[in-house]
RNA sequence: GGGAUCUUAGCUCAGCUGGGAGAGCAUCUGCCUUACAAGCAGAGGGUCAUAGGUUCGAACCCUAUAGGUCCCACCA
């Protein structure tokens, strides 16, 4: 059956067919097979409210062009997919959509309602992101899709839960958090962000007990004084020695509080005289643990004070901030206000304003997990690609504090503790127990709370391969081999992710961890929704193809570094892809009218062909290597350039002549390198662009008859071959480019059109080189725009009205009487007397200082020898003309 | 306050362990040469932020300075 490429490049007739067809083929699928190494991903789990944006792709394209490599290699590769529940962003949308429909709050359909209509909408919405994972050409085994909350997951979670709390490594604890009035939970320290807000600095008064006068306080929260228990001063603050061991009245509460010392006192900050308030500041709270002080919590939930707030009671903190502020105004209690910026806490989810609050909440004890996590990376168990990574680990690792896990919400895994409403024992068991051990009563309560959405995550390495069960998949596919996710949440997931796999399987759960930068918009902005700077990734592969949307944010960017999103870059890719399609459809072309040249006679290879043989197993070899090294830029942009440059510019070019031919012999020989460059290549670029080079791949083989794998995914990655060294083939091709490019630039200068045909004469007085120009006579047709050519070692009979251009080894002249400027051709070759003069000085420089010579490498040593015979060669021929023309 | 990172052509960025400054886009010139105008052939354009230092040799290593970005911590 014989296919061929239709005319113009269209990826939207090829990409979602192909895919079909890939997922049908099962080669997205991996089994257990001891046979082979496995190599394994496991997906950054997308959120189920999330839709595709510029930073999966990234993230999603890296992993296939890693899997799909690997694979290719040989490996059993597994990427492991799935989806995160994300339990405060799935919350907030369940309740906007109950809202919609008259609902106020969850409370009013009960938590039974609201978790089936969580479910409900997982099971609409929770597989968009999948269907636009596909679109990206993503080679996840779709057959092991897991969520963070099905039964495997949600066992492991329980597992990890039990075995923690029984170890007494999972705690609950009276303990001040960070509370978010509005979403009413807790949560973890990392979740708040900090924002500079403009406010004020209220200095107030408060009477010193059984003395004269006042302290002075200053605070940025006034309301919070309702909770005060205590004044501290610095203990080495001469200005307040008297006053340690007193008490003052604290105004509108009229409570008598004590004056503590405290290092925590900033001598030089403010009046030097801090309130303490240690059920609504973390700092206060540690003072208020070191100096036994009673914590009064004068706020509910929703921020409002309570009835400890006296006469404030049910007023907003806001409110009651005026308020109090006010009154303290008319008591003659307020010394002034200032203006004062500072940093407010806020939850990175909604932008509400923190309130810490003391609760009882779940933890997990930090300090002997964390240590194999360290470890880890200061030995090189784990590493991070680029390296610098490891610092920001080891920030977070280093200061790392007991992990709140306990979450106010409903969507998530609810904790596995029942209490006891008969002995108040709690008893933490994966069923629910029928009655008390203790007591034997049958009112048991399970806790209300979830966990934190990352208590999950961080077990997703190996709850996605069947643990807790003893599976072949786990044994077999973890440790997983790489991580790849961006450094945004390097402690929220990495670090932890990291501690889980030695706390629960004794391993680490990666060996690299590859990092990539955030995708900005052209300006340098983050994409954000609120901006309405983000670009859909979707409208991108619409336009120009999933294979240049992954092209472009591959190529270009470091690892590790932001990058900008640039339209005009993807259409660069596209253009590649376009480029990549129309060599094909010509090699075919040609392929068609001859035989398919399965195999070669070697003796016919041209100096041609052995230098582009040559040229592609250098670029195995190197995006061999780049890929191994997770340079997947570098290694894409190397391929660009062989493609686009040595093989369709000047390969396809050079052998033109002889496909056109009836009777050169070495024709065949020409098809068959074509052949092989081009399927090498395909191969090579299929993990970056894998929709044109399957299309391409399998046309090729239809056409020719010559099958080796049903699709390019599973065919054998290409390996660097000794054979196809061919130093010396090489060399005379670069000398041929060199003459062709110095054919052509004396031309331009001379403004003639490549229309006009002319006479090259080769002068060189070396039979080798004589003998590669005449080999290789046949191309300089087409590059030299040449209709004669004359090789000889004798140059009487050139005149001056020709032009000329000097290579290493000989001087090419072209006759055009009529055309040349003897001025203007002095002019040139001066110039170039001066660039030769140039480099001349640098190498013989070089050569002559004995430090270089001693302490340089061998072959770099030769390679300068080289080039000192090669421009003093250049010199000589440069000078001899320049003497001839001004006679 | 601690740390990371960046400063290279008009723009966006590569440049791996120190050894002749690169790409894409943009600009200019000439080409519809039977795979490709989403193309071909050329050209111009950079004291590699600044100042020192190490070295035979520095965009690259060290120190300092300036500016930008980010992360962490944080003074109530």
């Amino acid at each position: 059956m014989e296919r061929e490429l239709a005319k113009t490049y269209d990826p939207k007739d090829i990409e979602e067919r192909l895919y079909h067809k890939w997922e049908e083929k099962k080669y997205f699928h991996a089994e257990v097979d001891r046979s082979k190494k496995p190599f394994t991903i496991v997906i950054p789990p997308p959120n189920i409210t999330g839709q595709l944006h510029m930073g999966h792709a990234l993230d999603n394209a890296m992993q296939d062009i890693l899997i799909r490599f690997k694979r290719m290699q040989g490996y059993n590769a597994l990427w492991q997919p799935g989806t995160d529940h994300a339990s405060i962003a799935t919350e907030v949308k369940i309740i906007e959509q109950m809202r919609k429909e008259g609902i106020a709050n969850k409370e009013e359909i009960g938590r039974e309602a609201f978790l089936e209509r969580a479910w409900e909408w997982k099971k609409e919405y929770g597989g968009r992101i999948i269907s636009q994972l596909k679109k990206l050409g993503s080679s996840c085994d779709w057959d092991r899709e897991r969520f963070t909350m099905d039964e495997g997951c949600s066992d492991a979670v329980n597992e990890v839960f039990i075995k923690l709390y029984n170890e007494d490594k999972i705690y609950k604890g009276s303990r001040i958090i960070n509370w978010c009035p509005v979403c009413q939970t807790s949560i973890s320290d990392a979740e708040v962000d900090h924002e500079e807000q403009a406010g004020h600095f209220w200095h107030i008064k408060y009477p010193i007990v059984g003395g004269e006068g006042f302290v002075e306080v200053a605070t940025t929260r006034p309301e919070t004084m309702l909770g005060d228990t205590a004044v501290a001063v610095h203990p080495e603050d001469e200005r307040y020695q008297h006053l340690i061991g007193k008490t003052v009245m604290l105004p509108l509460m009229n409570r008598e509080i004590p004056v503590v010392a405290d290092h925590y006192v900033d001598k030089e900050f403010g009046t030097g005289v801090v309130k303490i308030t240690p059920a609504h500041d973390p700092n206060d709270f540690e003072v208020g643990k070191r100096h036994k002080l009673p914590e009064i919590n004068v706020m509910n939930d929703d921020a409002t004070i309570n009835s400890s707030g006296g006469k404030y009671e049910g007023m907003d903190r806001y409110e009651a901030r005026k308020v109090i502020v006010n009154e303290l105004k008319e008591m003659g209690l307020l010394v002034k206000v200032e203006d004062h910026t500072h940093n407010v806490g806020t939850h990175d989810r909604c932008r509400t304003t923190v309130e810490p609050l003391i609760k009882q909440q779940w933890f997990v004890k930090m300090d002997e997990m964390i240590k194999p996590a360290i470890q880890a990376v200061k030995t090189g168990e784990i590493k991070f690609v680029p390296e610098r990574f490891d610092k920001v680990y080891f920030n977070w690792a280093d200061n790392i504090r007991d992990w709140c896990i306990s979450r106010q919400l409903w969507w998530g895994h609810r904790i596995p503790a029942y209490y006891c409403d008969g002995c108040g024992e709690i008893i933490v068991s994966r069923e629910e127990p029928s009655r008390c051990p203790k007591c034997g009563s049958t009112h048991l309560r399970q806790d209300e709370d979830t966990l934190d959405t990352w208590f999950s995550s961080a077990l997703w390495p190996f709850s996605t391969l069947g643990w807790p069960e003893k599976t072949e998949d786990l044994d077999y596919f973890y440790p997983t081999d790489v991580l790849v996710t961006g450094y945004d949440i390097i402690f929220f997931w990495v670090l932890r992710m990291v501690f889980s796999g030695y706390a629960q399987m004794g391993k680490k759960p990666f060996s690299k961890v590859l990092m990539h930068g955030l995708v900005r918009d052209s300006q340098g902005r983050k994409m954000s929704k609120s901006l309405g700077n983000g670009i859909d990734p979707l409208e991108v592969i619409d336009k120009y193809g999933a294979d240049a949307l992954r092209f472009s944010l591959i190529t270009g960017n470091a690892p590790g570094n932001d990058m900008r999103f640039y339209w005009e870059r993807v259409e660069a890719s596209r253009n590649f892809a376009n480029k990549v399609w129309n060599a094909s459809r010509f090699i075919m072309m040609n392929l068609e009218k001859a035989s398919a040249c399965e195999t070669i006679d070697e003796s016919l290879l041209t100096f041609a062909d052995k230098w582009i043989l040559s040229k592609v197993n250098t670029l195995v070899a190197e995006a061999t290597e780049g890929l191994e090294n997770y340079d997947l830029g570098i290694s894409a942009q190397k391929m660009n350039d062989f493609v686009w440059e040595e093989f369709c510019d000047w390969y396809v070019e050079m052998v033109k002549p002889r496909l056109y031919s009836e009777t050169d012999e070495t024709k065949a020989a020409a098809l068959w390198t074509l052949k092989h460059v081009l399927i090498t290549s395909l191969k090579l670029l299929h993990p970056y662009m894998p929709f044109v080079t399957e299309e391409i791949f399998c046309t090729l083989q239809e056409m020719t008859g010559q099958k080796e794998t049903d699709s390019i995914m599973i065919s054998k990655w290409p390996v660097y071959n000794e054979k196809y060294e061919y130093t010396k083939e090489t060399e005379a091709v670069e000398l041929m480019k060199e003459a062709v490019k110095g054919i052509r630039n004396v031309r331009t200068e001379m403004n003639v059109p490549p229309s006009r045909k002319a006479t090259v004469i080769v002068v060189s007085d070396s039979d080798k080189i004589r003998n590669i120009f005449t080999e290789s006579k046949v191309f300089f047709a087409t590059l030299g725009y040449a209709n004669e050519i004359r090789v000889q070692s004798d140059k009487t009979d050139i005149s001056e009205d020709a032009v000329s251009t000097v290579v290493p080894g000989a001087v090419i002249y072209i006759p055009f009487a009529d055309l040349v400027d003897i001025d203007k051709e002095m002019e040139r070759l001066t110039k170039e007397k001066e660039r030769l003069e140039g480099e001349l000085k640098r190498v013989t420089g070089m050569l002559a200082n004995p430090n270089f010579v001693n302490k340089a490498p061998e072959s770099k040593l030769v390679e300068e020898r080289a080039k000192l015979d090669k421009y003093n060669d250049m010199m000589k021929q440069v000078v001899e003309r320049l003497e001839y023309l001004s006679k």
